[in-house]
DNA sequence: GCGGATCAC
DNA sequence: TATGGTGATCCGC
């Protein structure tokens, strides 16, 4: 369907913004926009819903101010040397261009709306919507007169428009319909990637190479008689095809205006190409351009299912989808692999036409004096002071017409949620029946795809509107609806607790799971698994840890080679800061990811600085039977592991268990700071600057005295993002069993950091006679699933350390009970406990003293490759 | 890792 | 009477 994006600029930034951009040509029928906006007003105005909308732009607002007050201080010495930097990036873009790809970005026009009215006739000439009173998902094109827009609620709609038949949506009726279309589209580029049910990408670049030996025949289509064989209902539209392909599909838009598909005009460009499919009696050649291939993807879209798509055509993802907008609906727009061709549609294209330059971006740009693509790049030093280098990294690409130039295959799956949004709700015992509810529900769709995660996080919105979301990261992966409540059921205790005795007046609640093992975890987890039974042989650097003599360092990310992109940097960078905390379990002694607790063991304890008593005569603790073996030799104990070896209760042996180092960071994204002095540069006036300024020196040429600049600017640059990921050293002091763990962090940055901390092996596992018993709060809890109580005692153990933190204890949290056996396997290090976030109440706003640069979303993937 | 924001569909 | 659900990413902590 159209870009729910567009249309909820017609209606919330006409509301709340004003942009006047709205270029409704009211019709005889319809309303015009003063009107449109008028209702709408007056349906929102004093709402809650309205309320929201207003703090929420002016904290947008005052993330504009912030911007332009750090815009005031950028000296013109400052601008120029961003300008080289930039500059000097901007023509390595322009090196690597590849044109060589052909994209088709297909957008079936109305989706929803289309197969409703496909399905009921009665529908046809009446203005219509798919969705509910409280929110729509679609409309027609008949209804968009009235400024019926999607993501609109039902009851302002019909304020708009009386007449308007609200249609409830039949999503497996769409799925069904989409499939068709995809089958279609398969045969044309099996890799094609689906964006939505009615959104898709593909690359046809090799399908137009084999089709230039096509015959004829190859590329012929017999076009369908009324009768057809997929679809009961007679369209005589359809025989209008025979007459001229063109005229095709009045069905849907017998509105549209008319110039908007010109007969035998679809396209503007490559007028060359143009050799109009040859109509014969009952069939339709397609020529082999392009654009004929995109003819006949369309053509037969419509054939199999009566719906119409539109199309845009370009050398990359980003253009493609600006294209297909273009003509709208049913038509389809090229722009040719030229790199003119680019330039000339990029000039006055707006901004906000791009994918992923949503309306807070668009607005701040605006304060900037950007509206246009153009305007992006003469700026494009400025940005670059004022953004996050992601972000900047993202405009340039945008303004100079890149995008990605071939799609990738859908990544990992990275979370799972589910959210109901209801009438109010206080009563606390409804919020966590509904809680449990969500986590049933959430446990099914896990079950569905075997998925299980380690993350649970709440979100919560009041009846005015604000939104707060609540997270725990547990050790061990949890899937099932009763561990994932255990969870998310105290997070949500919190959260009411801190508002006591107000209650939480909800009136949306979600969960989600997340921190799913990678691919990679789980193979490695395989490998240790494999290992653990058949005793192999691995080394810890089979992990990827690699053993020095001093301490254990863990590998940085390599530097990675230029023709990756920054995307996959990033992507990079992150994967390595995921497996440092990963290694940290080995490094700690958890073992988890090795061969042989018992080698484990060994390794560690010589990698360790035990300040005491030697590895010689420790006391362990069997990681199989779990029963304590006192203070004997490590190979004693290693026989006894042997032994043992076999025996039950390992399950929980595997789980990666991890310390996470708070002080490692991430991203350095800034340059160089705004405060930075400059040095090279002489008697440069520090003056302020205006966009003026900026234009200016748009066009100054680097000469080399000033490149050599650059060439140490981008020196500091990568120094800085080195530096960005310190190696970080925990040296384990002491870590019995069943004992409280010392855990000194070293950063090489900020010296030496000591945090005592209680930490609690896991796999707590207190067994008597098959009952178990929460180390921590001494009750017997009524499961025998092992992963639930693990989970039960990780809970009980955080509020415990929670309510010693807030005490200001140093006192272990809880001593085992005396008549139980000790728990713990091998001393793993439980995760690093944090202190949840109380806020007092949901109104409370945090107002942001820095710049917050803009984030480009997650469409960036499909951008940039 | 957490929480707020932004964005797409 | 009344403004959605799912997933992803980024940024500053």
């Amino acid at each position: 369907m159209d870009s729910t994006k567009e249309k909820n600029d017609n209606y919330k930034d006409d509301l709340l913004l004003r942009m006047g951009l709205n270029d409704n040509k009211a019709g005889m029928e319809g309303l015009d926009k003063e009107k449109i906006n008028k209702i709408i007003m007056e349906a929102t105005k004093g709402s809650r819903f309205y309320g929201n909308e207003l703090k929420k732009e002016k904290q947008v607002n005052q993330r504009i101010e912030n911007m332009m007050q750090q815009k005031a201080q950028i000296t013109s010495q400052q601008l120029r040397k961003a300008q080289l930097q930039v500059d000097r990036f901007a023509m390595e873009l322009e090196q690597s261009r590849d044109l060589n790809n052909t994209i088709v970005h297909i957008d079936m026009d109305a989706f929803y709306a289309a197969v409703e009215m496909r399905d009921n006739p009665e529908l046809k000439d009446k203005p219509i919507a798919v969705g509910s009173s409280s929110m729509l998902s679609t409309s027609n094109y008949h209804a968009r007169r009235f400024g019926v827009r999607a993501a609109m609620p039902g009851f302002i709609a019909k304020r708009l428009c009386p007449q308007l038949i609200i249609v409830p949506p039949n999503f497996d009726k769409y799925r069904a319909v989409s499939k068709e279309v995809k089958e279609i589209l398969a045969d044309y580029d099996p890799n094609f990637m689906a964006m939505s049910l009615d959104e898709a990408y593909l690359n046809i670049t090799k399908h137009l190479q084999e089709r230039q030996n096509w015959p004829e025949d190859k590329r012929k289509y017999f076009i369908k008689t009324g009768h057809s064989l997929e679809n009961d209902k007679p369209r005589k539209e359809v025989n209008k095809l025979s007459e001229h392909e063109r005229s095709i599909s009045p069905l849907l838009f017998e509105d549209s205006p008319p110039d908007l598909q010109p007969p035998g005009n679809t396209s503007q460009v490559n007028v060359e190409e143009q050799n109009n499919p040859q109509i014969l009696q009952n069939s339709v050649v397609f020529g082999t351009s392009a654009e004929e291939v995109v003819k006949e993807i369309r053509f037969r879209i419509e054939q199999k299912t009566t719906l119409t798509a539109s199309a845009g055509i370009a050398p990359n993802t980003m253009l493609a989808k600006v294209c297909s907008d273009k003509n709208k609906p049913n038509g389809q727009y090229q722009i040719l692999p030229k790199r003119q061709a680019v330039m000339d549609f990029i000039k006055d294209l707006p901004i906000r036409k791009v994918s992923g330059i949503g309306k807070v971006t668009e607005k701040m740009l605006k304060a900037l004096g950007i509206i246009t693509c153009t305007e992006l790049y003469q700026q494009r030093a400025l940005l670059s002071l004022l953004f996050s280098e992601t972000s900047w990294h993202y405009f340039l690409h945008i303004s100079m017409g890149l995008g990605s130039t071939h799609l990738t295959r859908d990544g990992e799956r990275k979370s799972m949620s589910v959210e109901r949004t209801f009438s109010e709700i206080s009563k606390a015992e409804e919020q966590y029946k509904l809680c449990q509810e969500l986590c049933s529900e959430l446990a099914q769709d896990l079950q569905k795809e075997g998925l299980k995660g380690r993350t649970v996080t709440i979100k919560l919105k009041n009846v005015n509107f604000e939104v707060k979301t609540r997270a725990s990261t547990v050790s061990s992966v949890v899937s099932t609806a009763e561990e994932i409540f255990a969870i998310a059921k105290e997070l949500l205790r919190t959260e009411i607790d801190a508002d006591f005795p107000h209650p939480l007046r909800l009136r949306l609640m979600g969960v989600r799971l997340s921190s799913f093992p990678s691919e990679e975890d789980k193979k490695h987890q395989q490998r240790s698994i494999v290992g653990f039974l058949q005793a192999g042989n691995q080394t810890l650097s089979a992990t990827g840890c690699i053993e020095k003599t001093d301490k254990d360092q863990f590998l940085k990310p390599v530097e990675m080679s230029h023709k990756k992109s920054f995307f996959d940097k990033k992507r990079s960078e992150r994967k390595w800061s995921h497996q440092d905390t990963f290694k940290c379990g080995t490094v700690n002694g958890q073992g988890v990811q090795t061969s042989q607790p018992f080698q484990v063991l060994k390794t560690t304890s010589a990698n360790l600085e035990t300040s005491e008593s030697s590895s010689n005569n420790q006391t362990f603790t069997c990681p199989v039977c779990f029963r304590e073996q006192g203070s004997i030799s490590l190979e004693t104990f290693n026989k006894h592991v042997d032994a043992c070896l076999g025996g039950p209760s390992v399950s929980e042996m595997f789980s990666c268990s991890h310390v996470s180092s708070t002080e490692v960071k991430e991203n350095v994204h800034r340059s160089f700071s705004l405060g930075e002095k400059q040095d090279s540069e002489t008697h440069q006036e520090n003056t302020e600057i205006t966009s003026e300024d900026c234009v200016e020196l748009v066009e100054t040429v680097c000469n080399p005295s000033e490149t050599e600049s650059v060439d140490a600017l981008s020196n500091k640059l990568s120094k800085e993002e080195h530096s960005s990921l310190p190696s970080t050293s925990f040296n384990i002091e002491r870590c019995h069993q069943n004992s409280s763990c010392t855990v000194s962090l070293q950063n090489e940055d900020s010296g030496s950091l000591r945090r005592q901390e209680t930490l609690q092996p896991r796999s707590y596992e207190v067994i008597t006679d098959q009952v178990l018993i929460c180390p921590v709060c001494n009750l017997e809890q009524k499961t025998s699933d092992l992963t639930l109580f693990n989970v039960h005692v990780d809970i009980c153990l955080n509020k415990g350390i929670i309510q010693e933190l807030e005490k200001d204890k140093v006192n272990p949290v809880y001593q085992p009970k005396e008549s139980t056996k000790s728990t713990g396997n091998s001393g793993r290090v439980q995760k690093t406990i944090t202190k949840p976030k109380r806020s007092g109440s949901m109104t409370k706003s945090s107002t942001a003293k820095k710049i917050k640069p803009n984030n480009p979303r997650n469409t960036l993937d499909i951008f940039f490759k």
